[in-house]
DNA sequence: TTTAGTGCAAAAACTTTGCAATTTA
DNA sequence: TAAATTGCAAAGTTTTTGCACTAAA
């Protein structure tokens, strides 16, 4: 968290309230938010700056954003993980990501963004 | 292209001029396209038309969704494939994809999204 | 003190919905 | 012909924007 703190200084941007209410959300909920959840939890700041702020951090690629059951959701991405996500009850898991996605011909600072949706086993019951 | 509309008439949904034009959008260009664009270009049906069938290909897991510079983009699921794309111009090639991320002990029928997000030579000259 | 960032409220963009009319099987 | 689907127009959501005010460095 201090490592993207700096970042932010070091690209020009300051540290305010809303980012760092922003950033500390992510960083404890870091499973899977969307920017309204965010905003309904986090009353701290305008829902415009929850957006600016995603906005940024989506820019700087502090944060993935992907898709499920048609929300967009946001988690730092910090460490190299992605997320195995039940499409029935949202419930959620870490995957460690250990995948190599970086070497192509034509392509250049390829990072890889892998989503995997299933059904966790409480809900196919 | 058969193989997907035998689905459809076997879930029960009739193939409609709707349904076939989008199909076959998505089946030549299968590269990737949004909603908004899908419905630009498709001038036969109405935009509803295009949201709603879009949401039934998701919901009969025909088509993938990813999201690429804040929108939402559809490709058909029907090979297994993913796409690397160029996040400066958008220029996208198709990826093989041989991943199996199926196996997990506390969830069942998992499919994953891959997306590569790069800079291709051209733009980063 | 200066500049970037915020809140607010309004606008824009995106997506869904109800219902009468149409189309598919 | 019956049932599903569509178009249209309106409503609902989500996201962005302009601008005066505030906070960070």
């Amino acid at each position: 968290m201090e490592k993207i703190k700096q970042q932010l200084i070091k690209s020009g941007y300051k540290l305010t309230k809303a980012r760092l209410v922003v950033l500390e959300y992510l960083y404890l909920n870091h499973l899977t938010v969307s920017a309204r959840k965010l905003h309904q939890e986090v009353k701290v700041c305008d829902q415009a700056s929850v957006y600016r702020t995603l906005n940024l951090f989506e820019k700087l690629n502090l944060v993935n954003v992907e898709i499920v059951n048609k929300e967009k959701i946001y988690c730092l991405s910090e460490k190299p993980h992605h997320h195995i996500i039940c499409k029935k009850c949202g419930y959620s898991e870490l995957v460690v990501c250990n995948h190599d996605f970086t070497r192509f011909k034509k392509f250049e600072n390829v990072s890889h963004q892998l989503t995997l949706i299933g059904v966790c086993k409480k809900c196919n019951k």
